[in-house]
DNA sequence: AGGTTAGTTAACTGTCAAGTAAAATAACAG
DNA sequence: CTGTTATTTTACTTGACAGTTAACTAACCT
């Protein structure tokens, strides 16, 4: 499993809950103390510090020293990455098949052949069974 | 807790998985059955049932039944729900504060008032408590 | 009916994450 | 030094989830 894989893991599950996703929320309106972020939530202070850890972790925030706070800032780039991947691998890929498809007739102008196109469209699956796999 | 919040708590944790994100990734590319989609996975079938459960109560996949096979087909608009969670709460507000505040200095053409903005970006946090979360 | 293929359910195990209370650390204020 | 504020660490309980094997349902084929 890649590093990216790793860090998707991680920044989904870190988003996957809602008092995270409030505090992300939260930051992205600006940087932020632990004791502020804890103030909406009915919720104990080692809880929020865990959340916070959890944020940091996966490199969705950072967090730095100033005195006796550490004020947490929403690093933009975690955030980025999650949401090319659903950008990139989700923006389904038959419709710009079919797009492609349609291009390519525009091209040749002329009928295509009335046989089925090689991509299985929810068809019958043929060669479903590869025999690789344990039992 | 809203509906939409626990549609996207699912969500998240669906994709937290890294089985689970590539099986979207493959269903974005065309529908497929589950042997089919099990295929590139050391992994029982049991196993990819449960995994499709998930993406399926969450919205992020359908299935229908065609003879004894159960084609899975993945719904876009979980995928564009979360998506539209991140980019609408995370581009990050401050940017757009700063670009705002440029473009009232513009407008007014004068220099504004010395005095602090309201926004508190890493300042100190001068009320930090509120006494009404219990201890 | 009997067998094969496709897929699910049930029951169990191990791991990990969320939450808490209590105590510890860190910096400042008197 | 003593106390106060801010935050983390430790230790623990609870609940959810990933994965397994074994057994089951459903549709097809002959």
């Amino acid at each position: 499993m890649s590093r990216t894989d790793e860090r998707l893991d991680a920044t989904f599950t870190a988003l996957a809950d809602p008092t995270r996703r409030a505090i992300v929320a939260h930051l992205a309106r600006g940087d932020a103390t632990v004791n502020e972020l804890a103030a909406p939530f009915a919720m104990t202070l080692p809880g929020i510090s865990k959340h916070l850890k959890v944020l940091e972790r996966c490199g969705l925030i950072s967090r730095t020293r100033r005195a006796q706070f550490r004020p947490c800032h929403l690093e933009g780039d975690a955030l980025e990455t999650a949401m090319n991947w659903i950008e990139t691998n989700c923006r389904l890929w038959s419709e710009r098949f079919d797009r492609l498809d349609e291009h390519l007739r525009d091209l040749r102008q002329d009928g295509p052949s009335p046989r089925e196109q090689a991509r299985p469209d929810s068809g019958a699956p043929e060669d479903a069974q590869d025999g690789g796999r344990p039992g």
